[in-house]
DNA sequence: CAATAAACGAGACGGTACGTCTCGTCTTGAT
DNA sequence: ATCAAGACGAGACGTACCGTCTCGTTTATTG
């Protein structure tokens, strides 16, 4: 079966090499000014090393973000067994997070890899924000068989407004007047937005 | 005093055939992969002439969404008096057009020239989303005037998770089981994730 | 009729400083070791420049050799009348030539252009061997009218023979030791192998 | 003393499987266009292999060359005590297998490798061209012993004439006229250019 | 027979150069 | 002053080879 790979085998160093230059080159200067021809230079590793590797920049930055190299770390959620703490604990990671700027660098140049076209897209989201969502839906099912959320909870639409909101938090400029933190987030996210009859 | 412009005008029917141009290209290959080359060769148009009008790709993108030539039309929301249905009616219109190619490629490439670095994203905030988050505020500013939401709402945080879920939404990939729809979205929005004393 | 060229035209100045930077490295390293890269660099040209005006090395080599930049200097026979005498003088002018380096390194450099595969060889044969083997045919027609050489004389093997022995001498390593002159050469030519009867 | 060597011994097919390549790919593409890669590839060897054995692809065009796979057979002069017939002989046959694809595939591969530089020209020389002119000088000089050449003939230059005039032969692309065939040049080198006092 | 040692196919490695593409600027003649 | 065209210096793109360096395996000789 899996026959035994033949050749030189490649060198594991050079792969956290490539990935650590390509998170100073993204802090430094953002997805789009980040070229692989730096990577490489910065790697001290020839071009086609990098290429033998990863199929482009949208790639490398993928690996970059899942290997821990680039800022941003996605802990599973605490599991207490209280959701809507557990809930509480992930919303403050991120948050905190948030207000990094290498975490920012790297949640934007995520996004532009994203969007810029090929099929990088579904690789991203299927290694990066697939992962996440189950995470989430895991907690918010678990908070619905607890009682804790309503029953008739669409989770699907309650994962995408978290994934979308922390999103949208960490592209918009800094200079925009958005003072959404956790716990704002947390009570619209709980509550809804309109009245209840017992919290008069 | 403001002397007659001297020389030959400019000619207004340059800046309608970049514009086309541009989207012409965004929707055939998305933000990334469409150059400034292109668009002056498409529009049949000299180089010089398309840095004339805008600095950068990013401006053209967004001076071809703001002008409509890129697929998504953002309406002031109805202002019926009722809120709810305001916010029923404008959310139904932006998950209508988030099912649209085109208006996809727009979105796309919209985050992707906010996220591209430089100054570009300040200058796409305050002209594209800014405006639309006004008019949010706007609509729920009305509604916990009106009582149909409570009054310790926090509209900022709810304005962003509005927005964000519908950036969330038109950034995945087609390919990622995502079917929040607008209702989903609203009930959640409206209700919250926890139970509720009358509605047992 | 030919209609007037538009856009900003080539300036001239490019030509030459990429001309002499091809000198520069062809005598510095020599045609394998020269390349585009260098020339454009030290030109202080971008690559595509170059490109624009030729398709490959063994063009800029040729043009380089014909623009007179690269050392040799082919001058039209003298014709004087006596054949016998310009043949000596134009062969004078070769020998001597080669036992420069420079004309040494640009006749290595044409004719590994020249080898190089591709439909160089042609191009150069049309516009830098051939030219030259016109002018040996018409020198010696002349001889032939003039009764100075034999009226059976072949003289396109003639011309071969000239040309030939001349490129062999450049070519071969100055450690052979190859000791004709240009007086053992011509003796050789005029006389043959061959006895004479009225030569003892 | 000279110990056996120890270790795996090298396996001389191998080094057909090489040499037989580089024909091939010699008379397919050329010696630019020919590369170490490809050799070891096509002869489905290691590159170390070939490295092993030969420093350059010069090195290898030589042993091809020498080892008879590469097309031309350079035979001793017949010495049938005939000078000039001996001479006929030599000179038709290097004629005929100039007008083969193969035998010019491989000149123009060893005149561009003994051209790319480096101290490769010299090995080329002392190997192959070196000996050939020692086989013509002593033709040469028999035939002046046997009264059959000038006393006063310069040998020296005698073969560099008929060693240039082949090589010419074979480098100038078939598209140029060269009429040239093995009875015209011997006529010129045995004749001269000049008339005779009994050719008259 | 076991140890040693070179050769072998394969392919990774740091580099250099390739020829192409795009960038943003500049320069022309013609509106 | 603007337009279409296109040259320009710059530099990144992804590919091809270079010559060297591991790998695991094979095939001899030596102890």
């Amino acid at each position: 079966m899996d026959a035994k790979r033949r050749g030189r085998p490649r060198n594991a160093q050079v792969d956290t090499a490539i990935l650590e230059a390509a998170r100073d080159l993204m802090v430094a200067g953002g997805y789009e000014r980040m070229t692989i021809e730096a990577i490489a230079a910065n790697a001290r590793v020839g071009k086609q090393t990098v290429y033998r590797r990863w199929p482009s920049k949208a790639a490398i930055v993928a690996e970059a973000v899942l290997a821990g190299h680039l800022g941003i770390r996605v802990e599973a959620p605490p599991q207490t067994g209280d959701a809507v703490a557990d809930l509480r604990g992930w919303l403050g990671q991120f948050f905190r997070q948030i207000g990094e700027p290498a975490a920012i660098s790297m949640i934007r140049g995520l996004t532009a890899a994203a969007t810029d076209g090929g099929t990088g897209a579904e690789k991203l989201y299927e290694r990066f924000t697939g992962p996440s969502r189950e995470q989430m839906l895991e907690l918010l099912r678990t908070g619905v068989d607890r009682g804790q959320f309503r029953a008739d909870l669409d989770i699907g639409a309650a994962a995408d407004a978290i994934s979308g909101t922390l999103l949208y938090r960490a592209l918009i400029p800094p200079s925009a007047e958005a003072d959404t933190d956790a716990d704002g987030f947390l009570d619209l996210l709980l509550l809804g937005t309109t009245p209840r009859a017992e919290s008069d």
